[in-house]
DNA sequence: TTCCCTCTGCGTTTTTTTTACGCATAAATC
DNA sequence: GATTTATGCGTAAAAAAAACGCAGAGGGAA
């Protein structure tokens, strides 16, 4: 078996990914039910140690998180950032692995089974099972990072489908926020801002008026990024 | 020489760590001549290796960076927060060595030469010198982590002397933010919200009216903390 | 001393943004 | 056709932000 050896000791590094999706109620992240020890049987991220040699090696760690994410969903042109490293030497206790934490935002309904697909399943964030490792505190970190990043920037752009309504949209920010909003004053802002703009088409079958349906205008959030403005509740 | 041996490569890891300091009228930097090669005689961030055995070893990265920080500035009980990892794998010629940067807030007057002071220098944050190896990434970053942390609490706490006159604070906020506010409007909003009270202490020497000192009430900044206020202009 | 320059402290007014809430209406159910 | 439900559009009050006026202390210069 090849070894690798070197003067001073160095820690093995993974990546981790938190995957927030949006079903139009709730906000989930895709976690995996480990096969292996340690931790066999809890769920966990998605996440791997990090490629170093080989054909398709990593050039970096963000490189290595696209590469499980891609694994895990399919999809390869997703928002994906990263969190921060996780770093305390008794977190894994093989050795000291330190882990790159990242997070991604996706839509559901583009997601297919990945590779090893019958072990990842998406979860409820308010009602997450028992988390392998220190991933709950990495998750706890993602949605802070979540809420801070929707301050500034609309992120159903990456979560919601290219149409939904005032109350998707709505829906998703109290999700992730975790605090209700007057629907008609919340509405006035997205379109104030000129953040969504109305389609000709409404939505029926539920048993009240038939609401409109919107689209995000990247053109006009460009130009907001640009100005630096807040799109804050 | 002893060596460590894997089964599998593993990358080196240090920490680094970006010092912030203020002298009044510009924000400031604390770097480091590199005596040895690569980037022999460049200026570099503060950071070294993570210390993975001996009697002290650290615990998690953040342990390395507050180690480092005190052997370059004596002070131990500052400011520090994980920035995130860099990762880049041909960031070190010689090998694929990870950083994960850190960001410090202290105050220049109370820093005394480390242990190797003769080569740390402050050096204002708009006239670096070139950097090592992928330092002013890292700086970037820190400045635009800066920037989003004073949305969200006045981190002249750590920056700034107990007691400092009303100018003095706003030159922190413009130097950080890059822009300039109203004075008056300025003094208006942090007494309003009761971060600052003022002393019955004046400045007298420069050729204007003396002006009031003030101090920060760590108790109301910690009430609006928790109440989620944002300090912004 | 007196004039002058600079920067401070304490205002006011105007404009913009946020918050609170009223009400008629369209779509489905009974 | 009546009822229920959520939508679309609107107004008024409250709060916050932005713009700006002005007298005054403290030192320097004549």
């Amino acid at each position: 078996m090849k070894t690798y050896t070197y003067n001073h000791p160095h820690p093995a590094v993974t990546t981790d990914c938190v995957i927030f999706g949006f079903d139009g109620e709730k906000l989930k992240i895709l976690l995996i039910e480990r096969g292996v020890a340690p931790y066999k049987g809890c769920w966990a991220l998605p996440g791997g140690f990090l490629k170093m040699e080989g054909e398709n090696k990593d050039r970096d760690a963000l490189d290595c998180a696209k590469r499980e994410l891609q694994e895990e969903t399919g999809l390869s042109n997703v928002y994906i950032e990263q969190l921060q490293a996780f770093t305390a030497s008794n977190r894994d206790p093989r050795e000291w692995v330190i882990t790159i934490a990242h997070y991604a935002l996706v839509r559901i309904s583009e997601v297919k089974g990945g590779d090893d697909a019958a072990r990842a399943e998406w979860k409820d964030l308010d009602n997450l099972p028992a988390l392998a490792f220190d991933h709950q505190q990495i998750v706890d970190f993602a949605v802070k990072r979540l809420r801070e990043k929707l301050r500034f920037e609309p992120v159903g752009f990456d979560l919601l489908d290219r149409k939904f309504t005032m109350t998707t949209l709505q829906n998703l920010y109290e999700a992730i926020m975790g605090v209700k909003y007057d629907r008609r004053n919340f509405s006035k802002k997205m379109l104030y801002l000129g953040l969504v703009e109305r389609l000709d088409e409404k939505v029926t079958g539920a048993p009240n008026k038939a609401p409109y349906l919107f689209r995000f205008n990247k053109e006009r959030y460009e130009e907001l990024k640009i100005k630096g403005v807040k799109i804050d509740f």
